[in-house]
DNA sequence: CTGAAAGCGCTTACAG
DNA sequence: CTGAAAGCGCTTACAG
């Protein structure tokens, strides 16, 4: 491969005026200029990036970290991001976890070993400690989920006033007997049970222990939730907080299997609005998170750093309440 | 930050050891090992890998260019890349083209520059020529969809014995006006629509250009699709190969608004078989992509090329049509 | 088992 | 407007 020399070479110019061209440097000459260009391009020669990188210190890539492309909802993530990015001189390598704690650690090896400028971290399996001291310095920004440390900046929707509203919804429709869904099995961080219960004590009901669906993700745990619901007979829930919309998703395509009309017998209320939602009969009611705006945001803050930027202005992420016909 | 001077001063050691130590290199005492690494961790030392990537030649990064990641089929393709890579010490960088060519060469830049070490292509905006010269070098793999030059390698599905089995199926079944719906609108390499047209011809049925659909792609396009489907009135077709389940899913959501009965008016096949198929009302019938082994399959012949390894042995990636309520 | 030195392919003060 | 030289942080023959 041509390197910088063989050009300064075949053109008899110094490397330096090699790499003046090539970094757009004013002071050479047109006429120097396009000698240096055409005998480029005869040579088929392109700058290796890699040595411009150990001069510049910088790769132009950023690590995402998200634990599934395969979920619709980190899939737009990853959209709105590499967009965004890309607008800036960016490019997105894709890290999935698959909940994998050493394989989250590999990512943040390559920041430590510069192979990428910064991270976008959706959520964490490891420890705080580990990643606080690139939150702090910048190379790290967080979005999407909260960790354990309440202090550490996060871009992020308002998860409890979003359930809040949904289950207040499903309250003002009559639904007393809400069973709640969740993809994880604490309650502690849970912003959305907050606002489930937060809704709940408005309307002075309490929680009830049978009521609550622990590792609820996919279209088939939705499935499987339909039956957990149904095997509580007499005590049966009216309505589901879904978690997400292939939950759902899952809920609203065993019900016919299983007698039960929706949202007769059972509402159903998911989170997210994918595509999905929408196509499904009976449609499903949903929280519309705004994905594309946090997404621009999170790459926004994130880059903004790396270039010692002044920071985007603060921008609202709003949720809404997509009311459909499960409801 | 720490570089390996900083270790070698600190350790009186010579710059060659600490690298030594590095790369697990035999000829260095135990002794000294643990010495030099407890002083790394002490410094906080990582290996700048831009720094070795410039002596190694190899960046350990592979492109996936692909449309839209937001497209279920890709983001189910790019999972199983990513695992394949990872496993083999290769992260993915994402390139979404967005059907803009200006962007897939930037991707093609990123390679000749040396930032990526190959790249996967899953379709191409831009001329074969380009891509040409990589391809036959093995730095870039084409993987999924046609390109102009039948003779360049691709890793690909039969498509149009898949749609020939669908069309088949529907034949079978006694549907006679069926409907093409395609991404695109030409009918060069469109090896679907071979399949199509073979099956149309083994019962002496004539293509009729007013069941031809260009460019339908996602749910949207797959609702407009229902509508132009119902104007043809007396000429509405009795089936219609949906080309994607995304289109398939808007066919299906808006029939109940437009009174047309699955499948009794009209007959439904997908292609891809993603979640949304099985909980569609009906659930559609549709033609299962081998995803998860042609994605792994593409990153091993890449990858094995990039390390000037013996190729995996070529696999069969079937494709299965999977009945459901539609047709 | 260890080290001095060249070199990977660039950029950038410094000097003219 | 142009060039010689140092240096980015490593690895690797070569020599001992």
């Amino acid at each position: 491969m041509a390197t910088i020399a063989d050009v300064a070479k075949k053109t008899g110019l110094s490397i330096t005026t090699i790499s003046r061209a090539l970094n757009n440097h004013p002071y050479v000459s047109d006429k120097t200029k396009k000698l240096i260009f055409d005998t480029m391009e005869e040579m088929d020669f392109y700058p290796n990036s890699v040595a411009q990188q150990l001069r510049g210190k910088s790769t132009k890539l950023i690590g995402v970290v998200i634990s599934y492309i395969t979920n619709p909802f980190f899939a737009y993530l990853v959209d709105a991001i590499e967009r965004e990015a890309y607008e800036r001189g960016f490019q997105v390598v894709v890290l999935q976890t698959l909940e994998d704690p050493k394989r989250e650690l590999t990512f943040i090896d390559m920041l430590k070993k510069k192979q990428l400028d910064g991270i976008l971290m959706t959520n964490t399996e490891n420890d705080t400690e580990i990643i606080k001291k690139y939150l702090l310095d910048g190379r790290i920004v967080m979005c999407n989920r909260y960790i354990g440390n309440e202090k550490l900046p996060i871009i992020h929707i308002d998860e409890k006033q979003a359930t809040y509203e949904a289950i207040k919804h499903l309250l003002e429709k009559g639904y007393r007997k809400i069973a709640y869904c969740t993809g994880s099995n604490y309650h502690k961080n849970d912003h959305r049970y907050e606002g489930y219960l937060q809704a709940l004590s408005e309307y002075n009901l309490e929680f009830d222990e049978d009521y609550y669906f622990s590792y609820r993700l996919n279209i088939k745990d939705g499935q499987r939730t339909l039956h957990d619901i149904v095997a509580l007979k007499e005590k049966m829930p009216d309505a589901v907080f879904a978690n997400g919309d292939e939950v759902g998703a899952g809920i609203i395509s065993e019900a016919p299997k299983l007698g039960i009309k929706i949202p007769k017998d059972l509402a159903v209320v998911g989170f997210d609005d994918q595509p999905i939602a929408e196509v499904l009969h009976p449609s499903l009611t949903t929280v519309r998170q705004p994905i594309k705006e946090m997404g621009k945001y999170a790459a926004d803050v994130l880059i903004s750093k790396l270039l010692d930027e002044d920071p985007p202005k603060p921008i609202e992420l709003r949720t809404t309440l997509i009311i459909r016909e499960t409801t």
